[in-house]
DNA sequence: TAAAATCTTTGATACAGGTCAAGAGCAGAT
DNA sequence: ATCTGCTCTTGACCTGTATCAAAGATTTTA
């Protein structure tokens, strides 16, 4: 027996996974530890620029985010591109593919990163038998339909200001709950890839930035934010709440 | 045993519902059939302007359009409405309560309506031991979710024209399907709430289908909406394919 | 280390859609 | 049938963001 192989195995098992209470449920006995085990079945690492999978692409697995930052976007057919989604450690990408057995939209790299292979199928087969896994990729994907409805609120009523500061703090706090700063934070993505998702031009997001710096709310350099005032930035995005 | 009761059991069984195809996985055997019955515990009549379920509301069932038209919309906390869709016949609504439980939209009758009321308990209990089920119910929510990525793309990257176009085909589509015309529809929402939906404000809704109508691509009188020239839609939705 | 490529900032200007306003059309209530 | 209150349309004007342009910063390549 070789130790690269048992270092191997216990690293594909999500019941040894520091990130296992953000991408599974929580509340198992070791017994159904050992069967979540199963709905993992490789990992794959994906180079900063390439793609998990690209739109046409036939939908085999679900992928859940070990290391690494992406982004997933489609685009129009006279080539216009709409980021829908970033995605960070945790996180399960692909949910797009279930309907039709294709993928619809693209999973791009913006770091080096590490994904756990999670066919559907077992999925599917595992949680027939596991009312907790089950309800868990119930949650996740309705979790997804309710993300997706505020960033439609997003895009169709708020301006680019607030849009910006919705952005920081939403990214921000995902951040946070991973045991970083919750006030600092190097993005990963361009000023033009944070445009498409908020539906804004990247010389837009540029000067909301420099605006929020200059009125002293953020520190801006290139892609590190440290956010100086977030009561400020939420009074931003959410006029009423703070008046 | 009494002729209504009689027939109050044959109208709430999937198996006997025309609207089958719509909102439910083909393919079954009687037996299987049977056992689908199940997930519908009792219909529910919403009158026009009334709410099917509300933000904050507990979430307990999923509600299976038979027949009516709804919208969903959240609003912001400074009292911003976004409409998050259209929902009609053989439709499934709910979806955004599954994950904390809560509802996080309002589902507004736009005529009166009749719903399938599908506790979600029954859902997953009978999905359990019922692939085909468990399946449909993945791929009614990966729907939402493309549905939504569109969404997006809409809200994103498109002009008003492009938006208005794109509603236009996605609705009479739809209608089409039901076995309703392919060009002609009497719209069930104001124009507010097509605005509300397509992130425009309601004197540009018009505008737009003032102009379409001048260019005769379509005729409107108020709700009534009659596609003359589709191909000329589908052109200002999509310029490149169109050349 | 220099050169090239990419990303970001900032300024000047243009325009799509928003805002405000008034009147017309239509449906439900009395 | 007439009134009342929505909805819808259209015009005039305004504003927020896009567009175009140029230069500065940073990273990658050679």
């Amino acid at each position: 027996m070789n130790s690269v192989t048992i270092q191997e195995a216990i690293k594909v098992a999500c019941s040894n996974c520091n990130l296992r209470e953000l991408c599974m449920p929580v509340g198992f006995d070791p017994d159904d530890m050992k069967k979540l085990d199963e709905v993992v079945a490789t990992r794959r690492r994906v180079k900063q620029g390439d793609t998990l999978f690209a739109n046409g692409e036939t939908f085999t697995s679900l992928f859940a985010i070990r290391t690494g930052f992406f982004k997933t976007c489609i685009s129009s057919e006279d080539g216009r591109e709409q980021v829908t989604g970033f995605q960070m450690a945790g996180e399960i990408i692909g949910l797009d593919g279930i309907v039709s057995d294709f993928h619809s939209c693209n999973a791009v790299a913006l770091e080096d990163a590490e994904v756990c292979v999670m066919p559907f199928a077992n999925i599917e087969e595992l949680s027939r038998g596991f009312p907790l896994l089950q309800r868990h990729v119930h949650k996740v994907m309705s979790r997804e339909i309710v993300r997706e409805n505020g960033v439609m609120m997003l895009l169709g009523n708020m301006r680019a200001e607030e849009r910006l500061a919705a952005f920081l703090l939403n990214l921000v706090q995902r951040l946070h709950a991973r045991g970083l700063s919750q006030s600092e934070m190097v993005l990963r993505m361009t000023r033009e890839e944070i445009g498409s998702y908020l539906g804004l031009k990247l010389e837009t997001v540029s000067r909301a930035f420099s605006k929020f710096s200059d009125s002293g709310i953020i520190e801006v350099k290139q892609r590190y934010v440290r956010i100086i005032a977030p009561d400020a930035l939420k009074k931003i995005f959410n006029p009423q709440t703070y008046s």
